[in-house]
DNA sequence: TATTCTCTAACT
DNA sequence: GTTAGAGAATAT
């Protein structure tokens, strides 16, 4: 045997795994096919072909492979390509990306099943009691898994029992793997054959004269199939006839139907295609003729176009553009499950073509979604989705577009691969010679940095649809209103008039208030104590809707409390306020409006936010109180005042990017503000109005904002200008991150000098009993990331081979921002 | 990352 | 003597 193949397994180990396989078995792999390969001592996992080659492996004795699972690759290699970029550039191993891509349903793992050993005569005698139960368990059962073993014992460890009948010969154990995949089947109905011919039929007719309910069923299972000339679902036929499943249950038995089943997609679009592309006005059209002309030159073009200036309907054409030269497209959003609106209205414009995947799919679903678009179906020409749809088996891209650039979410934090989305579709769409298109009303700063360098092209779209005016803005001084007393809670008297006359005139309202709960600190009027979370260094929420403190972060909670916890005082205090205590205060400012909330509380389960949207569009809600999930791209006509609760919280964000960031979210906001033909107002509650920043979202001075935070940045040595890598390490035990850090930070001092900052303890220095420090690095403009980023591995391997440290998590994040 | 091994403290 | 739990080692 020569013959070897380097498989991808989806750990977190930079190494490349070798196994042994036969000749044929190397004529057959090709790279992206799936094998089932022993892993450990006992366990078969799925790694995917990476080569196949006749270097054996010096170190250790290759096993062979188990089994190969697939005919035809799964995975590309434009795939795998991408995957090996995000991999070095964001400093993981290829098999997290690989974890990452995968529909899990693609990744099988066995279990072990335990059976008796037949050829073997046990006496009871030679058995101790636990392994007595286990032998007379599997007289009524053939089989049994580990779990069943551990609920027979009622015991926690049984692996050392179970080898033991191993050992006595008892037991037989068995690894079994399963495909995690079922499609999904459709039952259907039809007449039995038997009863195909006119006489029998009439024969038929007649002896189910006695059974009314069944001759009904038949009939009407003809009625259908004559006028929909279809096959007929049996959960169709149920309806219609009105009958019981039962009934037709007794036809199938009695061999006068008969059942069959066809497998369907579980996604499937069922609409009607009611809008063909507009018409579009002057600006878009210039717009696309300044895009497809920068894309001539540039593979990457900036579309900064202001809310409202529909910038939609001019990704439709460029994504029309591209079906009709046979090229699929990838649409990404920020957070797809927070985007139906905007999914609705390119399935109204290519209905069937239209794929969408995102996070909140089932297994089922997404493993559907991957072979249609690794088969090229016409299903999936074009791809809607979130950053994962990144990873998905594309065969021709031409275009990709990345809608809402700016937007944070694009950027995956905590498990790894922690890459930026935005940055990762430009990589591949080179992979496939295809153009990107960044889409924004407010673009990031780094992205307008390179369109102004001229890396990426630039578009801007100045005008709103139809001309609609830019909402008013107007910034209320907090200080001043608490001063004179014209404050009712958090509302100003400025709030309240405007609030009070776009109600009465049947519009709705928007309040945004960054922070959800009740209060974010709850405090003792005595003593000043406030309770913590006890695995956090955080204080506690208080969440009003279900009485409880909450933390954030662990998602620990507890009942509120009924008195001090130091000193027994009842008298509690709650310092802040969150979306709850604002919606509480609506409540009573007006009594006569519906109010609703939009935050991660009111949202979860599969369809929660569609639901509150959904509500809020039919006009149901009058004032939505929620947090920046307000921001994400939706399109509300009847809204006419934004509120802005205050702004300070956002300014005063311990980050480098809290001013570009708190202008992106206020501009985004007040977006949302009079879409169509009236002007809407906004109103910015704050200590500070003379800050910068308001000036400028008020003014709407994207520019002005660039240039001023670009220079800042320039002077602070920040991303765009330098680039930024952060370590994080983490360790239950206080003093040995401490240690730890200083170590790790003294070695890439000596390299990096003064570029290296910290290490600190984060605002949150403990998560989960987790104690936090971090160390930044900062990369110089000329300064080579690629060997940046080797000195860095090399600090981290040895860092790891001093003992007392290997027990520290260490968290390398490229682009942390 | 997931599993298995090894050690220790606390139990019957 | 047994067992749960924690920490460390290891995977081709």
């Amino acid at each position: 045997m020569t013959d070897f193949v380097d498989v991808i397994l989806p750990i977190p180990l930079q190494k490349a795994f070798t196994y042994y396989i036969t000749e044929a078995e190397a004529s057959f792999l090709k790279p992206g096919m799936r094998v089932a390969v022993p892993f450990g001592k006992s366990k078969i996992y799925t790694a995917l072909v990476y080569k196949t080659h006749k270097t054996p492996p010096t170190v250790y004795e290759a096993k062979t492979i188990h089994q190969i699972l697939d005919k035809e690759p799964l995975v590309t290699n434009k795939q795998i390509q991408h995957w090996q970029w995000i991999a070095s550039y964001y400093m993981c191993s290829l098999g997290e990306v690989m974890r990452a891509a995968m529909p899990n349903a693609f990744i099988l793992e066995s279990e072990t099943i335990i059976s008796r050993n037949e050829n073997q005569q046990v006496l009871d005698s030679d058995l101790k009691d636990d392994e007595f139960l286990i032998y007379e368990a599997l007289h009524h059962q053939s089989s049994l898994k580990v779990a069943d073993i551990v609920s027979i014992l009622d015991k926690k460890r049984v692996l050392p029992i179970l080898n033991g009948l191993v050992e006595k010969g008892v037991i037989k154990l068995q690894e079994e793997i399963y495909e995690k995949y079922t499609p999904k089947l459709v039952r259907y109905v039809r007449l039995h054959v038997n009863h195909k011919s006119e006489e029998k039929l009439q024969e038929l007719l007649e002896i189910l004269n006695r059974a009314k309910k069944q001759r009904e069923v038949v009939l009407t299972l003809f009625q259908m199939e004559a006028t929909s000339k279809k096959p007929v679902k049996l959960s169709e036929l149920v309806a219609q006839s009105g009958a019981s499943v039962a009934v037709v249950k007794t036809l199938i038995d009695k061999n006068i139907l008969e059942d069959y089943h066809i497998q369907t997609d579980r996604v499937l679009f069922e609409g009607d295609l009611t809008s063909t592309s507009k018409q579009l006005n002057t600006f878009q059209t210039k717009a696309i003729d300044e895009i497809t002309l920068q894309f001539k030159e540039k593979s990457v073009v900036l579309l900064h176009g202001v809310t409202s200036s529909g910038k939609t309907e001019i990704y439709i054409k460029l994504i029309e553009q591209q079906l009709a030269i046979g090229k699929q497209v990838l649409y990404l959003l920020p957070e797809i499950a927070l985007t139906t609106q905007l999914v609705s209205r390119l399935q109204d414009y290519f209905g069937e073509q239209v794929t969408v995947f995102h996070s909140r799919y089932s297994g089922n679903e997404r493993v559907e979604a991957w072979n249609n678009i690794l088969e090229n179906s016409s299903k999936a020409q074009i791809v809607i989705g979130a950053r994962s749809a990144l990873l998905l088996p594309f065969k021709t891209l031409g275009l990709i577009i990345v809608d809402e650039e700016h937007e944070q979410s694009y950027k995956q934090f905590d498990p790894a691969p922690r890459y930026h989305a935005r940055d990762a579709a430009i990589v591949l769409a080179n992979i496939f010679n295809a153009k990107t298109l960044l889409g924004t009303a407010t673009p990031s700063l780094e992205s307008y940095y390179n369109a102004s360098e001229g890396k990426y092209g630039l578009v801007e779209l100045n005008q709103r649809y139809n001309n609609v005016l830019m909402p008013e803005i107007e910034l209320v001084d907090l200080a001043d209103k608490y001063k004179r007393k014209r404050m009712k809670g958090h509302f100003s008297d400025r709030l309240i008039e405007e609030m009070t006359e776009a109600l009465a005139e049947g519009f709705q309202v928007i309040l945004f208030q960054n922070r959800r709960g009740f209060s974010p600190i709850v405090e003792c009027t005595t003593c000043g104590h406030s309770p913590q979370c006890p695995n956090c260094d955080v204080s506690l929420t208080y969440h009003q809707y279900r009485d409880q403190l909450r933390c954030h972060y662990c998602g620990y909670n507890s009942a509120m409390l009924k008195s001090c916890q130091a000193c027994g005082n009842v008298a509690l205090d709650t310092k802040g306020f969150g979306t709850e205590q604002i919606e509480e205060e609506v409540k009573t400012l007006f009594p006569d409006n519906s109010v609703a909330r939009m935050d991660l509380d009111t949202t979860r389960g599969k369809y929660g936010f569609e639901k509150l949207i959904t509500r809020f569009e039919q006009k149901e809600i009058d004032i939505l109180v929620g947090t920046q999930m307000l921001t994400k791209g939706l399109d509300f006509r009847f809204v006419k005042l934004v509120g802005i609760l205050n702004a300070d919280n956002l300014l005063n964000f311990p980050d480098f990017r809290a001013h570009e960031r708190s202008y992106q979210l206020m501009a985004q906001v007040s977006g949302r503000a009079g879409r169509t033909d009236l002007r809407g107002k906004v109103l910015i509650q704050t200590y500070n109005p003379h800050h910068n920043i308001l000036q400028q979202v008020s003014t709407n001075s994207y520019y002005e904002m660039y240039k001023e935070q670009l220079n800042d940045r320039y002077n602070y040595k920040y991303p765009p200008v330098f680039r930024l890598i952060k370590i994080t390490l983490k360790h239950k035990d206080y003093n040995r991150v401490n240690i730890a850090a200083d170590w790790y930070a003294k070695s890439l001092r000596q390299l990096f000098k003064s570029n290296v900052l910290g290490p600190e303890f984060p605002p949150v220095s403990r998560i989960r009993n987790l104690y936090h420090k971090n160390i930044l690095i900062k990369i110089p403009p000329k300064q080579s990331l690629a060997k940046t980023k080797e000195a860095i591995l090399k600090i981290d391997n040895s860092f790891m081979s001093v003992k007392d440290f290997r027990s520290v998590r260490v968290i390398i994040n490229v682009d942390n921002y």
